[in-house]
DNA sequence: TTTACTGTTGCAAATAATCGCAATAAGGAA
DNA sequence: TTCCTTATTGCGATTATTTGCAACAGTAAA
């Protein structure tokens, strides 16, 4: 977890201006607890200040993510969240059938990770991905192909 | 790869009701080589008929994602694209730097994939995911000062 | 300081995707 | 076949997100 100095202070270091709305985005950004959608961080600047455009919320979250300082969550049905890095896997499972989320943890995700830095020199984001697929119970409703139904 | 025939059969079966526009988007679709956009299904639909609805594409693809038809991929800027199932692992590792997408596969996967259904009883489709992270050409460049690649 | 460069913002318009609802029509039963 | 139930469609409205652009303002250099 960053402190939010150190994320404004790094954002310095590579170039990025330091405005005022920048700096209050980050410092509520690195307060929040779980994962939020744009709308909820935004919702909580207006509290302080109603200087703040919508689209520089989106701007600067995504700047955030892109620059390694936040976590993002792209549900299935289009929806986006974000949240400051957390430390340990968390891996959400998302059923596709009924929309339910499994918050899970895998050791092999580390031999993944070392995977795709052996062959790629790619290091990918492997503590907050979300996987799609079929849940426990929507796979027992779900006949196999070519079977019949009832 | 499914045959359209067989995927619309399937859907019957699962009590859901075949429609000259489900028929036609199930045909289009299962022809498809590569992932493509909902707006790219939709305009080789339209060169058929104009009598199919963007809507109903959009549902339909759904439907087909959400009855293990279709594999779906959601990019970091929100675009969704659809492709049939391709066998065979095919992992996108997309680079949140630059959005480079480099096709990946890993044997770790299979691990991975057993412990899921291990642990959670969670089919996962590992086969088509994308996993955001840094490429090697962006990770060099990170402790320097940045160009904006915005 | 002051200046100059250019990255960033706000706003409004554009785009993508979803949703509500009335009309339609698929599929089973009679 | 004809009728009935209700899933599905089309359409328009709505929501979510992105983008273009002119004005503004951070930063470094003079």
């Amino acid at each position: 977890m960053y402190h939010h100095k150190q994320i404004v202070n790094t954002l310095k270091e590579r170039g990025y201006r330091i405005t005022p709305q920048r700096e209050l985005i980050v410092q509520i950004f690195s307060q929040i607890e779980k994962h939020q959608s744009v709308e909820e961080i935004y919702d909580s600047l207006q509290k302080i200040t109603t200087a703040i455009n919508l689209a520089t919320v989106y701007r600067t979250l995504e700047l955030l993510w892109r620059e390694g300082f936040a976590q993002r969550n792209d549900l299935s049905d289009g929806r986006v969240f974000f949240a400051p890095p957390i430390h340990g896997t968390h891996i959400h499972l998302v059923c596709r059938k009924c929309n339910q989320v499994i918050d899970a943890d895998a050791e092999s995700v580390l031999a993944l990770d070392a995977e795709f830095v052996d062959k790629y020199n790619f290091k990918a984001d492997l503590d907050h991905i979300s996987i799609f697929g079929v849940c426990e119970g929507c796979d027992q409703n779900e006949p196999d192909l070519k079977e019949d139904v009832e």
